[in-house]
DNA sequence: AAATTAGGTCAATAAGATTGACTTATATGA
DNA sequence: TCATATAAGTCAATCTTATTGACCTAATTT
């Protein structure tokens, strides 16, 4: 058994210990808006995809409605996220960061980029991108992945679509 | 902004979409023996270092007494893992897998295994390496992880000692 | 007018964790 | 030997995150 598959051995420790560490410090910088990982993630949806519908950011979580409520309503009374009702059919809200919400969800990416820069940097090479191309691997077979790609796609080029 | 950077910007996705693709399936094959994400985490450290004790072993996981104590009776009395009192110390509670525990560990870990090799293999070059490198160096900051290492090296050379 | 859809809400349940307090058994040091 | 410390177990209360199921309103579509 060579090096490498030694270290095979120890796939779920590097899972786990370095999944806790990369959500460690935003999840401490959060702690103090009563706010937790969950809050970063609906954050970091509506900051990538702004004017997503409650379903559609459901969809992306792979979660219930349900499980979605509470937080949705938390980040609306602590003044992160604000929604408008659909302009073509009233039934859809769309979420949108407030200011205060752009921010919080820009300190937060920061951290954990800067975290994420300084071992690519000490470690060189190609490191950062073979990571990356590692991880978009694993993320490709999730049907929120895929839903989030279009999503994405779609909603980038929806003022040209609205405006026709 | 390059394509690199770019990428730095859905760190959290693929974390997060990443870590539910890494445990999806060992949580469905760990499903109908009635156990969960934590029992597997259990039995991967107690695979890696038989004969750890309560303490050492809540001391890696980074969690409680209270919050390991519940899991690990349900392992005991699923016939997973067994225990035998410190030899020298009879308060110790040494921690072992079973048969059983050794095969369900296993088959968990194989899952994992393959699951990733199958992702390395398709990308080739150094990817493996990188990734691993990279998530060594996320996990090395982490108490539980450095911990673990020492043990790792103490119990490896304990039977040494113990026969001195 | 009826059916469907988007979203909200209530209730019950569960896993996984926390803090705090207390008990038992064992070991150790003054 | 007695006091103290340590390893582990347990009870209780609490919390977060999530689930399933049922039901409601409002808006839209057929």
């Amino acid at each position: 058994m060579n090096h490498e598959e030694d270290e095979l051995n120890e796939l779920l420790i590097l899972f786990y210990f370095g999944y806790r560490t990369f959500t460690e410090k935003p999840n401490q910088m959060i702690q103090k808006y009563g706010i937790q990982r969950v809050h970063h993630r609906i954050l970091f949806f509506i900051a990538r995809i702004p004017g997503i519908t409650v379903n559609e950011l459901l969809t992306v979580l792979e979660v219930t409605k349900q499980a979605l409520n509470h937080p949705l309503r938390q980040l609306t009374e602590k003044g992160f996220i604000l929604h408008k009702p659909g302009e073509f059919d009233k039934r859809y809200k769309q979420l949108y960061l407030t200011d205060r919400g752009v921010n919080l969800e820009r300190e937060l990416s920061k951290v954990q980029q800067e975290q994420m820069k300084t071992i690519f940097t000490k470690l060189g090479g190609n490191h950062q991108e073979a990571w990356v191309d590692v991880m978009k691997e694993l993320s490709s077979v999730r049907p929120g992945q895929k839903f989030f790609k279009d999503l994405f796609l779609t909603k980038n080029s929806e003022t040209n679509i609205n405006n026709k």
